[in-house]
DNA sequence: TAGATTGTTAATCGATTAACAATC
DNA sequence: TAGATTGTTAATCGATTAACAATC
């Protein structure tokens, strides 16, 4: 009953289901079974009906999961069915990457307004947004309906910022600085470390560096 | 003995253990116990203790970790005690965020080039590094000694330039195109999906609203 | 020596996989 | 009805936490 105890192992799965869920859309399949979805995704079967029953039985014995309809049920539990208000806090170079980047419009996040502290930036427009002051921060949030909000600014202004969003209304946060941000419990804090996923892959390069030196 | 066999989990970890490291060395901390460490991180101190424990007694009973030994052991593992020359294929906007960020050359990560097919670009400098075509991409890899590749360029070209890529010698790819690479066991792979993370992101913001709406 | 704290074993918890009855 | 495949329970596996002996 309470959607609140599923795993985060199983959420994080949810994405990647409706990608392919969606390129199967796309070749113009119409219903799948979750032995033939296990092999495409290289995950068990198993695991996928699990997933799946989590959420509700989105399938049926001897037929499978009819694709469009699992994709529409997997788009509505990850909000991609609704417009979702967001703006970018910090307009350098990742900030303007963000807001360059139209699948995320496709999925309703809509970037409609950027901000910066640097004041050089201000009235210069990213694909038709304008970058505002820090200064216009709160109004703009309260005007405009604006649930989340993209950090990519220094770690060091980050903590700040980000309870300042918090006090006008925002809801959830992208984090994107290399920081761990302690904010009330009912505010959404997602994070992407570049620097910590480049130090994983760096991690495993070194063991298969390793590896090939135990070898010769 | 076997280091391949660390579970992916504490392997995750490790980054931000180095981050906290980092941080305790600025403010002039020398030693940290388990249990500091972990009220300050929002972990264990059981989980520090047994994830240190898989790399060696990195420790001392009665006294706890030496900040400074601990930073650089964690390091060295992560492997940014050495220098790894990395390009960027696609110089979009989200390459040029990359090959802006100077953090990672701080932790050996150094960008040497960048490439892309749009030959608009070609010639372009960002942060001193030249825009070159893609026709170059072999000899640079083969003469520079290129062990990473950033993949930023859209999906439907992902896999072929990956495979490209492998066959020049290319050992680890970082991978943002949203798309599930498929490359020999010994090249690393790791993925940065941003509009998995902005859905998980949704996929929680929307159960926060649920949540609301239930208690109203 | 007494106190502190690790390294490590044992207990618990949670997630994944296997198995199969239910049912389309 | 027979075959296919889900939904779901049970078994297994792995990761986290607790406990404590070893030792600085």
């Amino acid at each position: 009953m309470n959607k609140d105890s599923i795993s985060r192992a199983v959420i994080k799965r949810l994405p990647r289901y409706y990608r392919y869920l969606g390129e199967l859309m796309e070749d113009g399949i119409e219903r799948i079974s979750s032995n033939d979805l296990s092999q495409r995704m290289n995950v068990t079967a198993s695991q996928i009906r699990q997933d799946l029953n989590n959420f509700g039985g989105f399938g049926q014995q001897g037929y499978g999961y009819n694709v469009e309809h699992l994709y529409q049920e997997i788009g509505r539990l990850l909000g991609v069915d609704k417009k979702h208000n967001m703006i970018i806090i910090g307009s350098g170079h990742l900030g303007q990457a963000i807001a360059n980047y139209t699948n995320f419009e496709r999925r309703g996040f809509v970037v409609t307004g950027m901000f910066d502290k640097n004041e050089n930036l201000y009235g210069k427009e990213v694909r038709g947004i304008k970058i505002l002051s820090m200064e216009l921060l709160k109004d703009f949030i309260k005007k405009n309906d604006i649930e989340i909000a993209a950090l990519t600014l220094p770690k060091t202004e980050a903590i700040k910022v980000a309870e300042e969003l918090v006090s006008y209304g925002v809801k959830a946060i992208w984090n994107f600085a290399h920081v761990d941000l302690d904010l009330p419990r009912e505010i959404v804090v997602e994070n992407v470390h570049l620097s910590e996923s480049l130090m994983m892959l760096s991690y495993n390069l070194t063991r298969q560096e390793d590896k090939k030196k135990g070898v010769m």
